[in-house]
DNA sequence: TATAAGATTTACT
DNA sequence: GTAAATCTTATAT
């Protein structure tokens, strides 16, 4: 059974399971397009301990509330009043965990990923959280989705990344060298050659 | 009730 | 490379 179970969120280290999501599929069947990828970048947002975590020291309001749900389900909440940015909850109840698919690489789908985003190349398809969330069609109302339904999941196909094929933190950063790199949680693989960056100069 | 800031993207100079 | 778009949430009156 290729989808991940529910046990697969509820343990505690969310940095390790950010780096686990490295190489898994991430699908969604909304209006009844399926559409789906290899996840290839992640950020681990730790609760209380990271100062830029929504729940950072135990914050808790009707936004970041989904937070404390136990793991499993997704977080969805928009941001600069653009961009509907998708995280996966992890850990136990009132353990206000989460992890941010920053990027994906597009697998299932295309097609639709492409007309929802109004594109006609897959070059900067999905190559930022609102870019990603918008291509699967995820928007606000699926904050709360339950990840183990059928609207929203996550598939190990057997993919293994291996240690040394991921990057983490963002100093070795090259090309995401934007602004805030403060964050030491974020993991992404490696890909040789073809990557699928930021598109930006 | 009102104001300020934000886990970003896109377009333009 | 720089700046604008755009609206919800959080924090302060």
């Amino acid at each position: 059974m290729p989808k991940l179970q529910r046990s697969f969120y509820l343990r505690e280290d969310v940095v390790q399971i950010s780096k686990e999501l490295l190489g898994k599929y991430l699908f969604t069947n909304i209006n009844n397009k399926l559409t789906g990828g290899i996840i290839i970048e992640t950020e681990a947002y730790d609760g209380v301990k990271d100062s830029a975590c929504h729940a950072y020291k135990g914050r808790r309001t009707q936004r970041t509330e989904i937070m404390y749900h136990r793991g499993g389900v997704g977080y969805v909440y928009l941001c600069y009043g653009i961009h509907s940015l998708f995280n996966v909850i992890t850990n136990s109840k009132d353990t206000p965990e989460a992890i941010l698919i920053r990027s994906i690489l597009p697998v299932e789908g295309i097609d639709t990923m492409l007309k929802r985003r109004n594109k006609s190349t897959e070059k900067a398809l999905t190559g930022g959280p609102g870019t990603v969330s918008q291509a699967l069609g995820i928007s606000c109302d699926h904050n709360g989705t339950d990840l183990i339904g059928n609207s929203i999941w996550i598939e190990d196909k057997g993919l293994v990344i291996q240690e040394k094929d991921i990057t983490s933190g963002i100093r070795v950063g090259v090309e995401s060298a934007g602004r805030d790199g403060l964050l030491p949680y974020r993991f992404k693989i490696n890909i040789g050659s073809k990557v699928l960056e930021k598109g930006r100069s």
